[in-house]
DNA sequence: TTGTAGGCGTTATCAC
DNA sequence: GTGATAACGCCTACAA
């Protein structure tokens, strides 16, 4: 199970070059008392072989690994992506390197996905000697998060700093990073009424997970503000993805055509793909018969036909601020930063503007 | 810069079991030579204080971290997210984490992105004590890839063992898992030759890199055998984005209509993508005007209007395979697994059949 | 400026 | 079945 490649230690490069281990030590770690002359002819030896110094022993003595973790429920999903890359690149900025953890499921040698509890990979987690943890998504997005949960969110907080991207959980001791999840929908709103739109629609989005929640209040309560009511019907929760989008419009669609909304609200870009896509099977275009927004934009949205008009939601931003948060922790800090930044509405096609 | 909260070791679990450190160490190792009724003891104070032993010291006496290397140039692009998705899943599997290296760029604090030398990233990987690295694409997908970076390479290989998914390098001590990057252009010249398509043009893929010249290779071989000429105008190398597919289809759009392919053979998804937007730009639809087949699919195709008809790569097999082959060779073996898949045409709408 | 020595938390090798 | 004890490779007082 061992490598057995050989490794050269500390006390081999400091017999070569002929000086006590200490002084190789001070070298690796930039110590200032030492000799220019005998720093210069060690480093030499330690290029030369090719040395590293082990990262088990360093951890050892100050117990850090430079290493954080990463749970999020879906590398797969553009919106994790996009978090994530921001994130790993930011943490190599600042010399921590990303353990990633993808909770959704891990694929067995059958090719079944089976899924782990969260709790589980709070431990392997704890076994990995990271420095801090970062969670994107998963259990944290519902609406009733169980108190055992947050009870083991709390017992991983007590060993090593976690930050979590979402809303405040009661009683929770993590540290959080809230971002704003109602304010692009009303300018979506706002957006379609100004077009003229009485009768408006949302679809996609998981029941019982707070951004879904959150989204369809804002509409519904925006849309109460202008005086316009809401038919529930046009409100269908389904999921995030492509075909959950599909299966909402053709819910949707299921309904007496005079009837049906004229402008629609879709979760996210690949949502709002599978609206249009079941709208185009049914002969419907966009945006003449239904217009169509999303509230999350994914990469190269500006390609598909029609070009999606949708909110920027800045995810580089979040991502970097999440690192931010908590490199801060990890330097002890309790100090909560606040995220800071207004959905950008990009319009392009879809909505008929 | 460490974290102050404290841990508990194994030796307070010894001294709070009334036994040695050795028992414990024991049990955590499932050692079977140990009384049953002092095994659960001690593992109810384990578990009672929710001590997990340090992999810092566990590293020191195995060389072992169960943690492998990821290095890829791009998470973003589909690509690399749906094998590294399998990747992550399938070590995770094995007990393995992953440590994920995105070699493109790192963003700095201003934004700005800035390209490391993936030399860099083998240092710091071997810092980080991995028992593997496995490298999904970057350098090595050139055609030229420079001496010193072989050297690299190998220097890195005799220290800890990597996997490369590529071509093999002349002079390369790595381990390959190459896979048939032509078989599939052949499926779809045959698909658009029987569909009786004369001028077939190809776009997308950067020019240098493996997988461009081995694709574009193919098919004119491919054409050849058919009888048909290429006409070199249209073949169009860009890069592997939709922005790329954009401008190919624009440059080949610029000549005259009655030479133009009927048919086109896009490098991926993201391409074909791009080049279908293009021509919608230009007032030409796909696939009346213009056919499109696709090289490599992407998630949610199937959603795009057009669909697109694109060659399943089988992108989760070969991350599995990946995997195993860094398994085997982590664990001393010195074969070589060999892929052995074909990529398979998925017809929808694009190509017009 | 340099070197010596103790300790970090495990596992493995011995005795018992 | 159980318990000392010597590594493992590095850092950091403390001494010189």
């Amino acid at each position: 199970m061992l490598t057995l490649k050989t490794k050269i230690t500390i006390a081999e490069i400091a017999e070569k070059s002929g000086v006590s281990i200490s002084t190789v030590s001070r070298v690796l770690n930039n110590s200032p008392s030492v000799a220019p002359k005998k720093r210069e002819k060690i480093q030499q030896i330690i290029d030369k072989y090719n040395y590293t110094p082990s990262a088990f022993a360093r951890g050892m003595v100050n117990h850090t690994s430079r290493n954080i973790g990463v749970l999020l429920p879906d590398i797969t999903n553009p919106y994790f992506t996009s978090l994530f890359n921001e994130v790993q690149s930011f943490a190599m900025q600042n010399s921590y390197a990303t353990l990633l953890f993808n909770t959704m499921f891990v694929r067995n040698r059958k090719g079944h996905s089976q899924q782990l509890p969260e709790e589980e990979y709070f431990k392997m987690i704890l076994e990995k000697q990271v420095d801090g943890v970062l969670i994107l998504g998963g259990n944290i997005d519902k609406e009733d998060v169980s108190p055992p949960f947050i009870q083991a969110l709390n017992q991983l907080h007590q060993r090593v700093p976690v930050v979590i991207v979402g809303s405040k959980l009661e009683g929770c001791d993590c540290l959080f990073l809230e971002r704003d999840l109602k304010l692009g929908v009303t300018s979506i709103v706002h957006h379609f009424i100004a077009l003229g739109h009485e009768r408006i629609g949302f679809i996609g989005g998981e029941p019982g997970i707070r951004i879904t929640s959150a989204r369809t209040d804002a509409f519904r309560h925006e849309m109460a503000a202008f005086g316009k009511p809401v038919d529930e019907r046009h409100v269908v929760p389904s999921d995030y993805y492509a075909p959950d989008g599909y299966k909402a419009m053709e819910q949707l669609l299921q309904e007496p055509r005079d009837t049906l909304p004229t402008a629609v609200i879709a979760m996210n870009d690949m949502v709002a793909t599978g609206a249009i896509r079941a709208m185009k099977d049914h002969e419907l275009l966009c945006p003449q018969h239904i217009a169509v927004a999303s509230c999350d934009q994914f990469p190269y949205s500006e390609y598909s036909i029609p070009r999606l008009t949708s909110l920027d939601q800045h995810n580089e931003y979040l991502g970097r601020m999440a690192v931010l948060q908590l490199i801060s922790a990890m330097n002890g800090s309790e100090e909560m930063l606040s995220i800071n930044h207004v959905p950008k509405l990009i319009v392009r096609e879809s909505c008929g503007a």
